[in-house]
DNA sequence: CTTGACCTTCCAGTCGAGTGGAAGGATTAC
DNA sequence: GTAATCCTTCCACTCGACTGGAAGGTCAAG
C-alpha cells in the first residue's frame, strides 16, 4: 500500500508518516520504480501503536525507545511501566493540584455570589487568583 | 526598581518582563534619562501575579483578558471562574483517564510479575500499550 | 493526450512562553 | 580612566509534533 492509503488506514496525515521516518520512529521503507513508499500491514499496525502510546503520553522519543527494545527483541514493559509510573506521578501532582483549586473554587464560588460588586483595590485583580500565590506550579492540558 | 532588581524580586528573567510588556501583559513603563525602565512595587505584585496565575494553568492572553477586566474596574471573577471551570472540565477527563490507565498499570504490573519471559510476536510491541489502543486521548503534562 | 489524483523533496511555519546572544549605551566602583 | 555590570534593541532560536505549500514526477482513466 502506498503512502496515503497508510495514512487513512492508521488515522494520520501522509506528513506524519513522513515526519516518522524522518525522525527514526518508521524504518524508510522499499520503494516503488517511482520512488513512491510502499507499505504493508505491520505498518499500519506499527503506527497505531505510535499513536495509542502517545494517547498514554509518551513522547515520539520514548515510543522510538520503546520500539528499539522490540528491534533487540526484548520486551519493553519494564521500560514502559517506568516511563508510565512517571507519568503517573507527575499527573497525581496536577490531579492533588486540580483538586484543591477545585474546592477553593467551588468555596469562591459560594463567597462570590454572597458578596458581590465591583472594586480591585485590596487583594490583586481577582481574589479568585489571590489564592493561588503560594501554590505549586500547575501546567496545562496541550 | 530597574529591570533586574523587578525580575528577581519576581522570579523570573528579565527578559520575560519585557516579553511581557511587549505582548500587552505589563504596560510600557516610565523610563529613566538613559532609558532604562523602571518600576515599583506594584509591578512586583503584577508579575506575582501573572505567576500565580500561570499555575493555574491560564494562558497568557487569559491573563490579558483578567488584566483588562481591571483596567476596566470589573470584576474578573466571572470570567475567571468560566475559564478555570473550563479548565476543571479538560482536567476532569484527563484525570479520569489516567485513573483508568494507573489500574490498567497496577493490574499489568501483577501480570507481568505473574508471567514474565520475552517475545514480541503476539500483541504488539508491548501488552501494555496494546491495552490503550481504543482510549481516548490523553495529552501530556508540559 | 490530457486531466486529476496521487506521489516526491525541500523549505518554512504553527503554537506558547520564553531564552540566547550580539552590538552598543549608561552607571558605578575602584 | 577603565573595568565590570547593568541596561537597551533586535533577531533568531528553543521545544514537540506536526502541517502547509511550492515545484515537479507518475500513474490510471477517459
Amino acid at each position: 500500500m502506498l503512502i496515503g492509503q497508510l495514512a487513512e488506514r492508521a488515522g494520520v496525515n501522509p506528513k506524519t508518516i513522513r515526519y516518522y521516518e524522518e525522525i527514526g520512529i518508521l524504518a524508510a521503507p522499499e520503494r516503488t520504480h517511482a520512488g513512491y513508499r510502499v507499505y504493508d500491514e505491520s505498518n499500519v499496525e506499527l503506527v497505531t501503536f505510535v499513536k495509542a502510546a502517545q494517547r498514554l503520553g509518551l513522547r515520539l522519543d520514548e515510543i522510538k525507545e520503546i520500539l528499539a527494545f522490540r528491534e533487540r527483541g526484548e520486551q519493553p514493559c519494564a521500560y514502559v511501566r517506568d516511563v508510565l509510573r512517571r507519568e503517573v506521578g507527575e499527573i497525581d501532582d496536577r490531579i492533588a493540584e486540580l483538586q484543591r483549586l477545585r474546592d477553593e473554587l467551588s468555596a469562591l464560588d459560594r463567597l462570590a455570589d454572597a458578596e458581590p460588586g465591583p472594586g480591585d483595590g485590596d487583594s490583586g485583580p481577582c481574589p479568585l487568583i489571590g489564592h493561588a500565590r503560594e501554590s505549586p506550579r500547575t501546567a496545562r492540558t496541550p
